[in-house]
RNA sequence: GGGAGCUUAGCUCAGUUGGUUUAGAGCAUCUGCCUUACAAGCAGAGGGUCAUAGGUUCGACUCCUAUAGCUCCCA
């Protein structure tokens, strides 16, 4: 078979997914072995994948495929949530395209035309998780709102409340205008925003005196029903107890103290409008101020504004600026910059307002999810998350859950003509619970038509996706559960990591996960979040196309360390395809001598050559294990690359390779085979494709690679080790010595060595010879005359060629080199003269100075010798 | 305002409980090579007073304090 130049992965990509579904490699099923389990982070349904996304996907497939090597039975479960805002937002998008609005649909025709966009569309995004390899096992595909799912959701709604943990109750919510619904804090984004501090003059009252208030909002001046001072502030003392004027709608209202207030800022005067701010809605709790709502929920002035009624927000506030400015209200204008917040989902200013609804009281609830992490029992890694998640958890707010949208979990909660209510699965139950609670039979209960926040179905996910609610204790939620990692973005470790820690303790009575894993934040080159307003996110099946799924996950792997953040850089994918394309040429190489093996015995090069190999895989196999213990992906991987190229390619391929159409020694063909492939099993979770296609083009098998168990590593001989990486370091200092003389490669020379222990070189030589192209290689006691000269460590080389010799080159390389080693020497000395180090080191420590100092003093004598013999 | 974190080569980052050298890698740069696996390659090289200033210690990139700059989270 001719094999191509470069490997080409788009065939191999779609053959051997394919191959592994087939083979069902990735459905797990409860057996004798031990589980190694880990949940997907639900992606939305409305998504399509990002970096962030392959990022954690890729390291979860990683962890998921060596624990697959490693004889556990892996089960890593799809699945989408429901993503109730934005997925309602996409269908009302695609509604009005249609020329259809929401509010002319009854809800059940509304969720109809949902159900339908998501049959659509929900499923992109798991389709691009096989694209990128992802051994999921996709039996197991779940969605919040699957028949079972939904109803385990609604019950754990009822559960809580009947535990009084949830309850109805008018808070200050963040509103989002457009979408007509209650945010969550999480879905608020704050950001850095340009605006204006007014300056306005209200009168005060029985007075000709003015009282100066800054505010940002001079549209809220309807709602206000106070000002307030420090009372402390010496400029206001005189008014305490008065009252002022609100401006334009002559609103008489009273002037109070606060320590609340700084005096430093604005005026030092604040006007309060407790249901237009969150702040100012303490004042008048603490206060009992009065409240008057001025907006409607679509963010328009309302009949209690009294002026420009039903006009929007910010146009409202451009009117009211010029009347005010007309009428001598204001006095000033400053710019002013500071953070507002905006909807995560639509982009719309949000408004602070007050309404009611449901939450979760989540200090008694959390306490149990606390300790887990505190004590480790839940492993966060990287560790410095547990501050973080512990600041939360001891200051944490109670939860709002309820959104003023369709499409979710609609609350079970029913209520009577009057707003009386119950809670309860179905209309039916509801009328039992009704007549229990008081005392008679309702008329019509209508259920309450808000939803349930997304997150409060995905807290649920480790456990319910094993259906450990709603068919509890059967054999997969047995098996499964807990979960052994979880990997996210460290961005949701309280909208999801604490919450899924506090439904498992309160269903399961266990943590859901073992261990959690936070990447980092992918960013743009210049270090930008990757968002999709800022259009900087990189289209990743184009990339995938582009270089192959192996190069794609090898680049965003490469430069990932656990929970910092990482630049996405195109140059790491060129460096994957690179070297995606460096493993299948060494493929090329080795297979060119299938046809060529001999029975000849091994020469001892080649014995010394794959001696050395299997060592230094053993060595590296160990460092990989350690690791990859420590969640530390990005390292192992380097560590791999590195024995792959460097190692295998640069080093052991050439040494064992033969002259041009010369048979290779058999067994040496076979080991190379062997080695070959545990590199590929090495490499595998990283590289699942490309590791596949050549393990089966090196040789027919009978096995596949993704299922090949990992034999543990054996202890590696240092001293074959030693004399690798001496064999190594004369071949680069010999190379480079050639190099400075313009020794060209095809040049041959003739080594003298001047060893201080040529037993060292015996086995080494012959590489030694063929590496630098040396056709005669001998021992010396003296210098060679008219040679070039170089010194490595205690030893010197002399190198004879026809070539003139630059001396004066060398003369300065090793005057540079003797510099160097004095200077070194002399801190030696220092540390070594110091009777206080000689005192305190340990006993090794000091053998260890004293064993530097005699090998530099050594390598000094060598170069001044040859110096003076130049 | 509160909290967390970062600052090491031109760029992006490693550096595990203080002691194996006067600090490593990839990319970029420079030099020489179209050597029959690979120019997406091969063989080499150069480049850092570890942000700054103190302190602890026999010994600090590593621990402590302050300063400067940057990032994120929360109010």
């Amino acid at each position: 078979m001719e094999l191509s130049k470069n490997f080409e992965h788009q065939q191999a990509e779609e053959k051997w997914y394919q191959y592994w579904i087939g083979k069902g490699y990735f459905s797990s099923k409860p057996d004798h072995r031990p589980a190694y389990t880990v949940v997907i982070p639900p992606p939305n349904v409305t998504g399509v994948l990002h970096m962030g996304h392959c990022l954690n996907n890729t390291i979860q497939d990683v962890l998921i495929r060596r624990a697959a090597m490693q004889g556990f039975n892996t089960c890593w479960v799809p699945g989408t949530d429901h993503a109730s805002i934005a997925t309602e937002a996409k269908v009302v998008q695609m509604l009005r395209e249609k020329e259809i609005t929401k509010s002319s649909l009854s809800r059940e025709a509304f969720l109809e035309y949902a159900w339908e966009w998501k049959d659509k569309y929900g499923g992109i995004i798991l389709d691009q998780l096989r694209k990128m390899g992802c051994r999921l096992d996709w039996n197991r595909t779940s969605f919040t709102m699957d028949k079972a799912y939904y109803d385990a959701v609604i019950n754990v709604f009822i559960d809580l409340y009947k535990k009084g943990y949830i309850y109805r109750g008018d808070r200050m919510i963040n509103w989002d205008v457009k979408a007509k619904t209650a945010l969550s804090d999480e879905e608020v984004i704050r950001r850095e925003t340009q605006q204006q501090l007014y300056y306005l003059q209200y009168a005060i009252a029985d007075s000709t005196e003015k009282i100066v208030i800054a505010t940002v909002r001079p549209e809220t001046i309807m709602g206000d029903t106070a000002i307030c001072v420090n009372p402390g502030d010496e400029r206001y003392k005189h008014l305490h107890g008065k009252f002022a004027y609100v401006p334009l709608i002559n609103r008489r209202i009273p002037i109070i103290t606060d320590a609340y207030v700084t005096m430093d800022f604005g005026t030092g005067a604040l006007k309060v409008t407790p249901l237009h701010d969150m702040n100012d809605f303490q004042l008048g709790v603490k206060h009992g101020l009065d409240t008057i709502n001025i907006f409607n929920d679509d963010g328009t002035l309302n009949e209690a504004a009294q002026i420009y009624v039903g006009e929007e927000r910010f146009a409202a506030r451009k009117k009211i600026v010029a009347e005010l400015q007309e009428k001598g209200f204001l006095l000033k204008t400053e710019d002013y910059t500071s953070e507002v917040g905006y909807s995560e989902r639509t982009n719309t200013v949000v408004e602070p307002r007050m309404s009611l609804q449901w939450w979760v009281k989540m200090k008694a609830i959390s306490e149990p999810a606390l300790n887990a992490v505190m004590t480790d029992e839940v492993a966060f890694i990287p560790a410095k998350f547990k501050n973080l998640y512990r600041h939360w958890m001891e200051n944490v707010k109670d939860w709002c859950i309820s959104r003023q949208l369709w499409w979710g979990h609609r609350i079970p909660a029913w209520y009577d003509a009057d707003g009386n209510y119950v809670v309860a699965a179905t209309a039916e139950t509801a009328a039992t619970a009704y007549a229990g609670q008081y005392g008679k039979t309702p008329g019509t209960l209508t259920q309450d038509e808000d939803c349930l926040d997304t997150w409060f179905s995905s807290w649920l996910w480790p456990f319910e996706v094993f259906k450990g609610l709603s068919n509890p204790g059967n054999p997969d939620i047995q098996y499964y559960y807990p979960t052994t990692t979880l990997v996210t973005a460290p961005e949701i470790i309280f909208f999801w990591v604490a919450r899924m820690i506090i439904a498992g303790e309160e269903y399961m009575k266990q943590i859901p996960f073992r261990q959690v894993y936070f990447t980092g934040i992918v960013r743009d080159k210049q270090g930008r979040k990757m968002s999709k307003s800022l259009g900087n996110s990189p289209d990743l099946l184009a990339l995938i196309d582009q270089y192959g799924a192996d190069a794609v996950r090898f680049g965003i792997m490469i430069s990932s360390p656990a929970g910092n953040d990482l630049l996405f850089d195109e140059s790491s994918l060129e460096q994957g395809r690179n070297f995606a394309n460096k493993l299948w040429n060494a493929m090329k190489l080795v297979k060119m001598w299938e046809s060529r093996t001999s029975e000849q015995a091994p020469a001892e090069s080649d014995s010394f050559a794959t001696g050395w190999m299997q060592n230094r895989l053993q060595e590296v196999k160990t460092e990989v294990e350690g690791l990859m213990q420590q969640f530390r992906l990005s390292e192992a991987l380097k560590t791999m690359y590195s024995l792959i190229w460097d190692d295998f390619c640069s080093w052991y391929l050439e040494w064992i390779k033969p002259g041009f159409e010369q048979p290779v020694p058999a067994a040496v063909y076979n080991q190379t085979i062997g080695y070959f492939t545990e590199l590929l099993q090495l490499l595998h979770p990283y590289m699942p494709f490309i590791t596949e296609e050549i393990y089966h083009l090196l040789q027919v098998r009978t096995t596949d690679l993704c299922e090949l168990q990992l034999e543990a590593s054996q202890v590696p001989d240092p001293a074959m080790l030693a004399e690798g990486d001496l064999l190594k370091a004369t071949i680069t200092a010999l190379r480079d010595t050639r190099n400075k003389n313009q020794l060209k490669p095809k040049t041959t020379i003739n080594l003298h060595i001047q060893a201080s222990d040529s037993n060292a070189y015996t086995r080494i030589l012959m590489l030694l010879g063929k590496q630098v192209n040396a056709q005669n290689i001998s021992f010396t006691t003296t210098a060679v005359p008219g040679s070039i000269s170089l010194v490595l460590g205690k030893d010197k080389f002399y190198i004879e060629s026809d070539q003139p010799i630059d001396t004066g080159a060398q003369r300065e390389a090793l005057e540079k080199e003797l510099v160097h080693l004095r200077g070194f020497l002399l801190s030696i000395d220092k540390k070594l003269g110091n009777e206080r180090f000689v005192q305190n080191a340990k006993p090794d420590v000091i053998a260890l100075e004293q064993q530097k100092k005699n090998d530099a003093e050594a390598k000094i004598r060598v170069i001044e010798e040859s110096l003076t013999a130049m």
